[in-house]
DNA sequence: GACTGTGAATAGTTTCACAGCC
DNA sequence: GGCTGTGAAACTATTCACAGTC
């Protein structure tokens, strides 16, 4: 079965296998098993292979999946084939780790521009770039072709920021803000929100703490 | 129904609640019902209701939830009535911007202590504390009491820092390094990898290009 | 009348287990 | 024999819809 929809789990999968695959990356026509990368990837077997099945018959029954024929397929699927020309709103701590963040190139997401509204900021290096008023983002996010945006500000900016991102057309947007931001629906947004993480972590810890320590394998 | 076990899917949504609360805060006595609260959650009611009803009864029937008293029991749940020690590992840009984040100290999560390994970064300032050798660890975390660590190095070095933080005991990890660490089922880990994050963006912006734009709310 | 708490229904996800192919 | 692909089973999560309470 290969047409479309690839569930929500399994897209969020496909970045793991994808980076799993870099890092085993060997000679030409290498393979590896379900079971392998299954292991490296910190998933069941079968859901491996489930998850890869909704992408296509990629396998090869008693050998295993080409490793370089399988990071293209899971890289198209992703839409990792051409560049994203990205652009960064905030250039406080977050901003400056982001725009030095290694990551991203290596996937083909290019910071293109970073902006704030800090007077003091305008105008200053950012890598190769240089800092723009916000003002500027609709002629820059036109010209630029820009389609994802990186929202680093602190919160009770953000909300300003996404508004300026839609009129802007951009339709994706990655909000570091730690607040709910609202858009249309069209809009695609995620949102990493660091502190949450740790009140999650602080959950579980504290639930280990109280009865004996009892495996707490955490997901989502 | 209170008695034990809360869903990892209600666990993951708590310190949203949590955070919208905050957001809304007023006088005192003020109430809000599930449908507000949901909406400023970016959730369903029936679901931001059932979460709740894990918790307790805490609820009134004709009138909503007591602002406050809520913020109280959802804090107790996620075990931030206490303080927890925290230490970062790495300072490199990513760990600048993690010691400098406020939300840390809002919710109870102190930095106590910064390790990295390069000589030139040992004893360097960070915030009012002094850069460590990670040789340290054990010590300091020992001695201070640290349980949880957030590991802000590049990739390779964060398989070595997880081992270490486990032989130091602590028991809940926050990976930035963008790869899995194996650690003992009873060390908690979160992982959060800027990269994956574009990547699934990256996808569903592909979709919308290719078909004719579609709503596409992002979960998971 | 307004709004919570929750069983029941639905939808989505993971795991099992094995048929089918190399 | 080894390993994939996938229906079926088991589990988890979300949403509906309404009884119960203020």
């Amino acid at each position: 079965m290969n047409s479309r929809p690839i569930p929500d789990a399994t897209v969020g999968r496909l970045p793991i296998y994808l980076r799993a695959l870099f890092d085993v990356l060997g000679d030409r026509g290498a393979t590896i098993s379900s079971e392998t990368l299954a292991r490296l990837s910190g998933v069941n077997a079968a859901q491996l292979r489930k998850d890869l099945s909704y992408l296509g018959t990629y396998g090869t029954r008693g050998v295993g999946y080409d490793v370089q024929y399988l990071m293209v397929q899971i890289s198209r699927e992703l839409g990792l084939t051409q560049d994203w020309p990205v652009a960064i709103i905030g250039f406080g701590n977050l901003g400056h780790a982001l725009l030095n963040y290694k990551g991203f190139a290596e996937r083909g997401f290019h910071v293109v521009a970073v902006f704030d509204t800090l007077k003091s900021k305008i105008g200053e290096k950012a890598g190769n770039l240089l800092v723009k008023h916000i003002d500027e983002l609709t002629d820059v996010a036109g010209s630029q072709e820009i389609a994802i945006a990186i929202i680093a500000t602190p919160a009770p900016a953000a909300q300003d920021v996404a508004d300026r991102l839609v009129e802007a057309r951009i339709t994706s947007i990655l909000n570091f803000a730690p607040c709910i931001i609202n858009v249309p629906p069209e809009v695609s947004v995620r949102k990493v929100d660091l502190s949450m993480e740790l009140q999650i972590l602080s959950f579980y810890e504290q639930r280990t703490k109280e009865s004996p320590p009892v495996n707490r394998a955490i997901k989502a």
